[in-house]
DNA sequence: TTTTCTCCGGATAGCGTTATCTGATAGCAT
DNA sequence: ATGCTATCAGATAACGCTATCCGGAGAAAA
């Protein structure tokens, strides 16, 4: 005989003491039932589910995240939420995590290791069940805490290769040498890299840039122009007027973010120089508006929507316990060429 | 004498009774010290938090939820990511929570009333400590959910007089109302309005549009266009071809939005229509890029990230339990008049 | 001085769930 | 038939904190 003790005053929430009362099963078989914990008799858990549902019952997070010292929350550590780029990752992850029961804990670190570090220990208070860290920069301290808190994670925006990490990105650096080898093959021989911001990612494409120069005989270090400032139209402007000030001779701009290069182009607009004839301009991203401009604005579509799904989706098995396929994974990129680097006269066919 | 049974195994964490038996003060006590809860005689309470400080206590969110049946989360439900306005909304809100030990729960609920009301029983499962929540348009379940809940509520984006009720935000039609004169003051008389996205904000909008165009005897049915997509600079653009195409003869166009006007600047650029010579174009929100357009594009600053900053403040009052100054806040906004409505002849002095 | 009231520290009892242990039953081999 | 193991429902005990009640001490009133 099953002894349903109802624990104390009855607040009005429906507890697991109503439906093990109403459904005849103890209170531990209902919630095994309901979360599929162990092998539970078909006509006991059918029971237990129908009672379930018919009292609306639904569990207490706070009380599951207590007893089994484990929440239904996926801390998300991102750099910044002013960046387009970022924000549709969260939008994927979050897709994805909702569905499937969980809570989002968006942090944002502001591209500071210290503050990621601090964020992280909050976040680490309220023992979340996954952690997506964007990249892998960060201090040995934040390393240490997400390794030996043994919560699952999973990297963003990083194809890395380590034993026992996970993560879902692209090549910032191949994308970058193939834009720039996009521009080679458009005719353009003194090629402007302009980036802002500086993050790690930026600095990967900086060495794509570099690489496919290089490899060409084309590579001139005056011609790589950096900028500390966050990325945007503004600062991207800015830097285009500097470059075509400086550097007459410079044909084609590399930068490093759709906003830069946007920038340019107004920039370009507003001192009568012609895109793609006089200088041609190339972006990375394909954020909106890009497609709109005029010129058209050549770029790199970047999947960060689709990483964010990839990541919560490895993030959701490794929760469950269950076996991850790939732990690293490459979603690739897609290089559009748009108007803003058409070929100024007829190339020889290769 | 204080006896401090220690509870169960402990578990590497440290818990009240671990700080409770190094400062001879029974758990209660510490709790209330640590809290502020209640009166604690000062040495009592300077002992009690020496001790957490010492032996780095920290409290665990899960446990204090479950014996108080209040989280330290606050539910924050935007309409949308993909719109910097409410980006820029959460930013604030995120730096206000946060520093004051709370995390900020977003919901996403893509304009849909239903959505909405599913996020909101999603979260209030968690119990939030706060509710924040965009606009007033809601499902009547939705409205009752929140008024049942019990939970400290601070509406955003809104300027409401209901009694009982909390929001910050400004008047858009006041807004829309003042960017309309100033095409009127700048010469305009043939004054088009182009919305998307059709939310209550957007409709408010057009409100102060007819408010303004109506006292001037000016006001034509035929010169509002509307297009329930979302706001986007590829609609903005058709949408401005469409009408220099159809209604040649307008002379400026209002647009709803920055990313629409922004669009239409672009597409005007295409058509080789001069702006602000043959038509005035105006946007709504100051997005980032519309100072740098070309022209500058004349737009509304709308104060986004102090409402955030704000309605945590207030919320953070009300989830204290602390009296609130003031139930509605308009922080107002401001009128940037910039190239794309430049008067295009001498007017006469005013 | 006595009585009443206020203040505040402490013991007790949950909050609603899951981990763990216990024991009963059934299946299987010896 | 007897033991041994596997399986699984259920009782019990946490999880770490706060709400609530209780009672003693001191202040204020009589």
């Amino acid at each position: 005989m099953v002894t349903i003790k109802r624990q104390g005053r009855s607040s009005g929430r429906v507890t697991l003491d109503d439906v093990a009362l109403a459904s005849g099963v103890s209170r531990i078989t209902v919630s095994r039932a309901l979360r599929g914990d162990r092998k539970v008799a078909p006509e006991l858990a059918e029971r237990a589910m129908q009672a379930a549902k018919r009292l609306g019952y639904v569990p207490d997070p706070a009380a599951r995240a207590l007893a089994s010292s484990k929440s239904s929350h996926v801390a998300i550590l991102i750099p910044l939420l002013s960046n387009q780029l970022f924000v549709d990752l969260l939008e994927g992850v979050q897709r994805t995590l909702v569905p499937a029961g969980y809570q989002a804990l968006m942090g944002v670190t502001h591209y500071d290791a210290a503050e990621e570090e601090q964020l992280l220990k909050g976040q680490l208070l309220h023992r979340p069940a996954g952690l997506l860290v964007t990249g892998l920069e960060r201090t040995d301290a934040t390393r240490q805490l997400i390794a030996a808190s043994g919560i699952p994670c999973v990297h963003l925006m990083e194809t890395a290769v380590q034993e026992g990490m996970y993560s879902v990105g692209f090549s910032q650096r191949e994308a970058a040498r193939a834009m720039t080898q996009h521009l080679l093959d458009t005719g353009r021989r003194r090629i402007a890299f302009a980036a802002a911001q500086l993050d790690p990612r930026t600095l990967q494409r900086a060495q794509g840039y570099r690489d496919c120069l290089q490899a060409a005989g084309l590579y001139e270090p005056a011609l790589e122009w950096q900028n500390p400032a966050p990325s945007s139209m503004k600062v991207g402007g800015a830097m285009f007027e500097q470059i075509a000030s400086v550097r007459p001779r410079v044909d084609a701009i590399f930068f490093c973010n759709d906003d830069l290069a946007q920038g340019g182009l107004l920039a370009a607009l507003r001192m009568g120089i012609k895109v793609p004839r006089q200088i041609a301009v190339a972006g990375f991203n394909d954020l909106p508006g890009s497609a709109e401009f005029v010129p058209s604005l050549t770029t790199v579509k970047t999947p960060r929507w689709e990483i964010g799904v990839r990541a919560a989706q490895i993030l959701l098995q490794l929760m469950r316990g269950e076996p991850v396929a790939q732990a690293s994974i490459d979603l690739g990129f897609e290089l559009l060429a748009r108007q803003s680097t058409e070929p100024t006269h007829k190339l020889p066919g290769r």
